[in-house]
DNA sequence: CTTGTGACCGCACGGTCGTTCACTTAGTAT
DNA sequence: ATACTAAGTGAACGACCGTGCGGTCACAAG
């Protein structure tokens, strides 16, 4: 029981909370210290002691940001058994999610890959390595669902994940670009389309979104 | 004939040229005019009075992008009938685009379109017109691909579009983020298997990458 | 009660940023 | 020859950047 360390938590918290809103929207290499302290009315030195460097505020505004995806996304689903029905599911929570606006500049992890994809160091070692991890996720799904009989066998799993994460990516990013959610309908129906089409029982999802 | 004005074209060519390449790396924002200067050997004054202001130079890289867009891509395939092998063989030019790395951060509309998306302003606002005229121009060839019957009448061309597109912008950043040429086989596979599907003639593409 | 530690502040540093301004140079037009 | 114009330079500006240092304060451990 540490009272000073718990408050350095809590504004470590405060932190990089507003971190990873601003990261978002503007990107983990636009993020400053003198703004955020600023921002939130503490020192600027008193900021970077926190996290060391710059580079430490990225990868803890990185980290947190795991945190929020594993909590708001992957535990929710996480009770629904093996099958399209789970793979649907997923999908629709990320939309949702995205949708929501979680975070105002749309997926954290869309913006950063794409930020730091030609780059090199420690930051983008994190990120291409949580985004590995996602990509791997989705395709663990695709694999039980064929192995509970609902995906037809001959299905790619590499391929089908690349396609269903592809959608998704495009759907938060257009509906950003252009403040147009229609993207998130056509991505909707474009993998409602894709699920069918692999599904060897076709009343397990929805006609139509 | 003004030497003068030659010169200055000259230089502007050589200052956009090399600003694409970064912006396609680390982004439209941290391009900066100092940074160009040393590496071309000018001087920072001078470089921003070839362009006014930083949104001037912003605003002259991405229209330097698209003329490039316009003459590598979309120039080449204009003579091609249309069809659904005009609308694979445009997929493949981009796909071939981009992992020839025209740009070394791979699509400059990718990377700088994502970084724009949560922003405003005259640059957010050109780069997303761009994109919209692209977008058109895909859900155009796909209308024509129906009306001379090669794709089923049902064809839903906004959301087709939206697929080939969301699959040819997800190889790009994929490939980049985790250095592997995959995403681009990948992406192949899928973009073929939907034009299969939606074909009326099953014969007019090849069967596989 | 002492000693140590972590949160946090104020201040200053070297550096880069976009921008301005006065200036030179060189080609055009009259 | 003269006046004009555009390219390009060099020095300077104010603002902001990440970082380091010395110090204050509240709390914890001995």
């Amino acid at each position: 029981m540490d009272g000073r360390v718990e408050r350095g938590n809590q504004t470590r918290r405060m932190v990089l909370q507003r971190a990873a809103e601003i990261a978002s929207i503007e990107g983990l290499e636009n993020l400053s210290l003198g703004r955020l302290a600023t921002e939130l009315r503490l020192s600027k030195s008193g900021v970077f002691s926190l996290f060391g460097s710059k580079e430490g505020l990225q990868l803890a505004t990185v980290r947190v940001a795991i945190k929020f995806y594993l909590e708001d996304l992957l535990n929710p689903n996480r009770r629904i058994p093996d099958g399209v029905v789970k793979l649907w599911s997923l999908c629709e929570s990320w939309l949702q999610y995205s949708k929501g606006r979680a975070f105002p500049g749309g997926c954290f992890f869309f913006a950063t890959a794409v930020e730091f994809s030609a780059r090199s160091g420690k930051v983008r070692d994190l990120i291409a390595g949580t985004q590995r991890e996602w990509i791997t996720h989705v395709e663990q799904m695709i694999e039980r669902a064929v192995a509970v009989g609902e995906l037809v066998p001959e299905t790619d799993g590499a391929v089908l994940a690349f396609e269903l994460i592809a959608l998704l990516d495009s759907a938060n990013g257009t509906s950003l670009l252009h403040d147009d959610d229609s993207a998130y309908t056509k991505a909707s129906t474009a993998i409602l389309n894709r699920l069918r089409s692999a599904s060897t029982d076709k009343s397990l999802l929805p006609q139509a979104v």
